[in-house]
DNA sequence: CATTGTGAACGGATTCACAGCC
DNA sequence: GGCTGTGAATCCGTTCACAATG
């Protein structure tokens, strides 16, 4: 797997091929040209063309990629062709709706464990999965080879639970709590903060109010 | 309020600057300087003194800036220095826990509605905010003024949505359905698919396995 | 003299243009 | 002919270096 400098901007667009790929397939196209992967993605047919030579040449010229063999090369890709298992820390609201999100909606993403030191929720479901207590982190990541955490928990508890996390072997944080943290630069931290997502959302709402000045 | 091409990239770090003020004033920190700021937020004093620099100078030379006047001037630049009303669109699982993540973390923004069309909820409270059938939207955005959504659809339903939407005074979206929604280009869309994000976790906790080819 | 504000240099990602191939 | 694959050109954002200044 010898993959090397492989830009960010790429590999954030990949599982959006991915998924477009599956609606593709559900829809028995066999074959499709960047052209038409722009269309339903977006993209720039160039730009998805260049993303995938990342990876090597899989289309066929005049023609396009198949879409089946497609898919297959991006799950390997991105590491989602063998089953990919996460844990979630933080049982809050937000903890168990993206925990049950993910449970009906993710398809290549398998929530093996969900965390709290909260006793009163300890024991309770979301879904099928049982709500256990922080002690019983390092076992269950060490039994399911666990490297991705989606972490829900105060911005105070925030860097103590990853300093936990990274201890114990997790590779990549999708972190939503409001806070920066401190992490060995080998571990990757994805922000997603929502409040901060929405803030910036604003100061687009309220340009080109009556003057159009928006470019592109 | 003549701005005009302030890349995305400075617009993302606003709010970000705009939550480590918040902290230093509640610490009574009086003056800080892009330096310290740098600490706090991880971005680099120069990109800091550079983002600040595309609303004018507020600085001071040899000093640094005074944290309230600083703050006061984000709130301003964000358009967060009013009330800012949004809408939520869905009342799922996510749509509520985002629901009452806002009410209570955001201080800056406020859900004025949460509609959804399953007439089995409508009328439930989320916190303190009613549940309303779509119909209700137009009025309510006319109301209070309101110009973000937030948007938690299932994928089938968000396309419809969004037009009613932007047909009704709509300027910016916070999609988190799993599609790419198509809008006119004045109309700001940000995507939160949040299957998206974990799937590109995924790639990078699998890398630097045995040897590290980490880069920065 | 510490710190801001900013032109210049740099680097990374997108777009362009076209050669290569089925 | 149509579409992929890719070097070259371009665009955009970050970093560097330093002049400006309280």
């Amino acid at each position: 797997m010898l993959r090397k400098d492989v830009p960010k901007s790429v590999v954030k667009r990949l599982p959006i091929y991915l998924r477009s790929l599956d609606g593709l397939l559900k829809r028995d196209v066999e074959i499709i040209s960047s052209k038409s992967l722009s269309m339903e993605t977006g993209f720039t047919a160039e730009q998805i063309r260049k993303d995938f030579a990342y990876f090597g040449a899989f289309g066929t010229r005049g023609t396009g990629y198949n879409t089946s063999y497609l898919r297959e090369r991006l799950l390997t890709i991105i590491g989602l062709d063998q089953q990919t298992n996460i844990v979630a820390i933080g049982a809050g609201h937000l903890g168990r709706a993206l925990t049950r999100h993910n449970i009906t909606k993710n398809p290549y993403v398998r929530i093996v464990g969900v965390f709290d030191v909260n006793p009163k929720i300890v024991g309770d479901r979301i879904a099928h999965v049982e709500i256990k207590h922080l002690i019983a982190l390092p076992q269950v990541i060490k039994k399911y080879n666990v490297k991705v955490a989606l972490l829900t928990v105060s911005s105070e508890g925030a860097q103590e639970v990853t300093n936990t996390l990274v201890d114990n072997g997790i590779k990549a944080i999708l972190n939503f709590a409001p806070i920066k943290l401190n992490v060995a630069e080998h571990i990757y931290v994805h922000n997603a903060d929502l409040t901060i997502e929405l803030q910036s959302l604003i100061y687009y709402s309220s340009t080109g109010e009556e003057g159009d000045d928006v470019d592109l």
